[in-house]
DNA sequence: CCTAACGTTGAAGGTAGCTTTAAGGTCAAG
DNA sequence: CTTGACCTTAAAGCTACCTTCAACGTTAGG
């Protein structure tokens, strides 16, 4: 199949498979006598499994170190090492979370709490004082790679302006 | 105070500080005659501020349009919409986070429930299509600027090669 | 007077993960 | 034979948030 159709049965785009193979993340494929691409069944499933891989919050780095260049044969120990390392990133990074939340939710609190005798401007300064003396442990996360969420795992990054229909499921 | 002061006392660096202004995110501070920034005692809340806005999953952008030109006299309602917005962001992030951490856990329990009849090829292949098969409604995450943690409030965004110490917090 | 530490600027670099662009070649239908 | 949909490449652009560099001026201490 050419890369176009990969890119419908994967819901990618080809640029993006295309760069994916310049990173080295796939193998170089088999080329047509025109030049064109050809890529088997497989890579179907092996796209899925990048993208899958990438919303549960690995880099491709990490993605291109697991993954084996044949799909039936794994490095059991160094994958589920890796499945448990990104495990307590999660829960790290949820730790930081419930921390952003309810300091969030106590900063709501402490504007609303404006005593009746005090005017806007001292209660700004009152909860700005507040607001900047408590700044717990900030919760020492030990696992340098955070990456999960953010851009990636957003809708679609849109570009300035117009906006792309492409199907990125 | 110098700029180098204000780095010491915020824990940021003057180049950061002085990005800051670049941005129009602080504003054009006095020069003494020599062409040295000078700031008042403000300044260190300010950064404060700022850099607690980041950790709590604010844009520069975001926090440069609540930001009043004043400490004092802040945009009540705006203020309290953009906090409101921002913790139903964290909490969206929350849930995703969650949804990939039982999608991680549960792979685990997969790769390790091998029948004893099957060999690791086949198991692979097994736990592959199990994978690929379930792919939920992937939590519609409708709010468009997530853009909690991440490198932002990452340990340090370590240059290639040595790290730094700079101060960071 | 020299040196080190500080300050200034504009421009360029770095990260991650792509997309976009430019400039072309290939192919099937009408 | 033309049109349009597809394919190719290398290179540049994008986002957010800074840092680093080069080239220079200022200042405090010994």
């Amino acid at each position: 199949m050419k890369i176009g159709e990969l890119a419908r049965l994967s819901g990618l785009t080809p640029s993006r498979i295309r760069f994916y193979e310049r990173i080295g993340l796939l193998k170089t494929v088999d080329r047509r006598p025109n030049g064109y691409r050809t890529y088997p069944q497989q890579a179907v499933m092996i796209l899925g499994l990048i993208t899958t891989a990438q919303r549960a919050g690995f880099t491709l780095d990490e993605i291109r170190t697991l993954l084996p260049p044949d799909l039936e044969h794994w490095d059991h120990a160094t994958l589920m090492d890796a499945l448990t390392r990104k495990i307590a990133d999660i829960e790290a990074l949820q730790a930081r979370l419930a921390q952003s939340r309810v300091h969030l939710l106590r900063l709501i609190e402490d504007i609303q709490a404006r005593p009746d005798d005090m005017d806007c401007a001292a209660n700004a300064h009152r909860v700005l004082t507040n607001m900047l003396a408590e700044q717990p442990e900030a919760l020492d996360v030990t696992s340098d790679d955070i990456r999960l969420l953010d851009k990636t795992n957003r809708r679609q990054s849109v570009s300035p302006g117009r906006r792309k229909k492409m199907a990125s499921r």
